[in-house]
DNA sequence: CTATGATCTGAACATTTGTTCAGTTAGATT
DNA sequence: AATCTAACTGAACAAATGTTCAGATCATAG
């Protein structure tokens, strides 16, 4: 046998990727083998090869478009002149953008070591992008009077961590509501950054 | 062949365990042979086993102690009865003893899946018990009023994740030093806590 | 109805994996 | 000098790894 009945490259493809988000992010890169994914998808593990290159690219594609996909949702998002209201649409975007997809976001935390040298400096460069989003509010905050910044990078790097850690613990049948929990981190992030 | 001049088991265990925390740190658990360990060491694979049970455990180990390492530390910390110098305390110990130790820092928070469950469950004791501590200190003083939190736990995870975040982009040979570091994430998590 | 090409199978490949173990050696003890 | 044992080697094991590829199968176009 080959090919069983109705099968098709718009649904392997597809599957093949939901098979790496879903086994990355539980094991791990180097933890997962291609004949888990081929299993995973219902295929021998030579048809992968028809989808992806090697392993390496899953991975790579898999945080590619995780970093675009954030990247174009923030360019997205209507942006106020007011410092505080931007800083303020920005923790909740952020909060509410990574609680919505925690296996990608887990993979781009953890994974990146195991990205051949091309392909971390090209996430590299997505990622800054997306924290010189957040290091511009506060600068611009600061220039204005609206914040007290001791190190704008620090102040950068300290936000991004406290709000990414949201993913850490967040449950979604659990006692907060997102809309909550943004609330009560931007309390916190609009606080550390006032005089 | 076999044992070479002037070798020991107290030579030999302790290269093991910082070959362990290196590799583990560079290339993450799966990544990592048995018989790169050894090369480092300089040794054969099967010498290994003279120290260690298995691999697990050669990962267990190192998160076990580094975590009660840190349990000690902590509890060597003389504290302050006002909250606020506690809190200070506190983040001044955490970011110090973290960015001292980045190899186990590193290993702790990215292996906790590639622990056994028995393992995991245990770590998982030693690290809830940390955090504590930084509940125990932001619970007393908002309830002596120093301190104005919507919500505890998540005030505890979010001045966790940002201070431990430091570990991810602080270089020794870098801008500032680590006191100067200290002094600007206390800022930020002093406000943040505050009414 | 036939032919074509996309899609997949199943076997094969050279390596590498964690772990075991019989045997060898060097240093300490007598 | 003879003995003992901790410390190690080197080979072996079955299983698993990423990747390749000739051939089988099916949907579709002509």
């Amino acid at each position: 046998m080959a090919r069983t009945a109705g099968s098709h490259s718009d649904i392997t493809g597809p599957r093949i990727q939901s098979a790496a988000l879903t086994l990355f992010a539980q094991h791990g890169y180097a933890a997962v083998s291609m004949r888990q994914f081929a299993k995973e998808v219902g295929v021998q593990a030579g048809a992968l090869y028809n989808y992806t290159p090697d392993k390496q690219s899953l991975l790579f594609d898999l945080m590619r478009s995780h970093m675009t996909e954030l990247l174009e949702a923030r360019s997205a998002q209507q942006l106020s002149p007011d410092p505080t209201a931007r800083l303020e649409n920005f923790c909740r975007f952020h909060i509410r953008h990574h609680l919505q997809r925690p296996e990608a976001v887990f993979i781009s935390y953890m994974e990146l070591r195991n990205l051949s040298p091309e392909n971390f400096t090209a996430i590299e460069v997505l990622r800054r992008a997306y924290e010189g989003e957040l290091e511009t509010i506060l600068r611009e905050g600061a220039e204005q009077g609206d914040f007290a910044l001791k190190d704008l990078r620090i102040a950068t790097m300290a936000v991004i961590a406290m709000l990414t850690g949201v993913t850490t613990w967040y449950q979604h049948d659990g006692r907060l509501s997102i809309d909550q929990v943004e609330t009560v981190y931007w309390d916190m992030v609009a606080k550390s950054v006032k005089g």
